[in-house]
DNA sequence: TAACATAAGTAACAATTGTTACCGGTCGGA
DNA sequence: TCCGACCGGTAACAATTGTTACTTATGTTA
């Protein structure tokens, strides 16, 4: 069981000012999640702002029908730029955030972000490098829904979790895929037996395997 | 012919420190482009930060095959996301943005906007607050290519730029819209004839008026 | 082991969007 | 006025994705 201090040591060396480092020990709150825990969803109202230490999350875009779609995924020495953007302006939720793996967070009360700012450089910076990655990721899912096909898109998927996940085999099945490229599992199963057939992937049963 | 000033009065209500306002007319260089004029292009490396004054600038996206995509307009009061990312980072663009109509910007060198935003509270305020409502905007186009077709996509295309224009009148060719929705002429031409059936539009030669 | 739920495979068809090809109308300059 | 560039209309077809329907395989539990 780690302390603040050490996880801030090992997840946000970039925050340097031993100062903001004890204000984060003292009113940081660790928080823990399993895999498939709700950490934020649509419309709850955001009091807090994450630092992710450990595992990963998944941040989540609907629509009024209920159709999903994955932004992109979160990892340790990140936050959400939705967090700060609500913290700011004590707004709503526009998505949703899911524990891809078993998560440890040390969470922040929203008000400090902003007096933060001033005192410390070194958040200051944190912030803005946050906003900047996130419109960065933004973007490049903006490109994969409009300028690349489903094949291609199904693809990058796979990449992205077997990276985040850091394994070659990925325990999902075809209706999750589905679900978070907003598509049909019976598309997503076709364009998985090409991939197959291409030797790209082998399949098994809420098993895929990438091969090198 | 207004001066910076003035122009900041009209705009940017929300700047409110009279120093910073000061600086602004010190440091800020009017500037103004013509109907189709690209203000900041694709790797282009941005030393200036633009306050949008009069007019309107289209943000455009595209992939490494040339496929275009529209992102949001920007109007007077606000300012370019992307350009706060990469004035503060030192990055290239990653967007084009090309000016609507006859534009008129205040253009800021990046090298201040850090440093206003320790010293002016309502300077950080306003560069935050284009965070979250650029941040909003991809969400919502993320939300128009990823959850609806395109002959809904074309309808609220229609209709922002007739809020960007005012004017129910709107001169452009099916070609340009195409361009701008990464679609096809054809296709275009088929979707504008369908919303003529239903009554909601009228088709002319570089024209479409949108029926009240 | 039998029964059941879940996951996956697949074929046939529908809907949407993109492509090719060609035609005719409009406008501005030579 | 005639030519040529541009704009728009449209049909036929192709490609992609989504839908329906049914089957088979796998793993769990009674």
């Amino acid at each position: 069981m780690s302390s603040i201090i050490e996880l801030l040591n090992e997840n946000f060396p970039e925050l340097q000012e031993s100062e903001l480092r004890a204000e984060i020990d003292q009113v940081g709150l660790i928080t823990r999640y399993k895999m498939d825990d709700k950490v934020m969803d649509y419309g709850g109202s955001v009091q807090k702002m994450p630092l992710l230490n450990s595992g990963s999350l998944k941040i989540m875009r609907r629509d009024a029908q209920g159709n999903e779609l994955i932004l992109y995924y979160l990892q340790p020495g990140e936050t959400c730029a939705m967090s700060l953007t609500c913290c700011l302006s004590d707004q709503k939720s526009e998505i949703r955030a899911v524990a891809e793996e078993d998560t440890t967070l040390i969470m922040l009360p929203a008000g400090l972000i902003d007096s933060w700012m001033l005192k410390y450089p070194s958040w200051k910076s944190f912030v803005m490098n946050t906003y900047r990655t996130r419109f960065e990721e933004l973007l490049n899912t903006i490109d994969s829904i409009a300028f690349h096909k489903m094949d291609e898109r199904l693809w990058r998927y796979l990449m992205d979790k077997s990276t985040v996940n850091n394994s070659h085999v990925l325990e999902t099945t075809h209706q999750k895929i589905a679900d978070e490229l907003n598509s049909t599992r019976e598309v997503i199963s076709r364009l998985l037996k090409q991939l197959e057939k291409q030797g790209k992937i082998d399949l098994g049963r809420n098993k895929i395997r990438i091969k090198p």
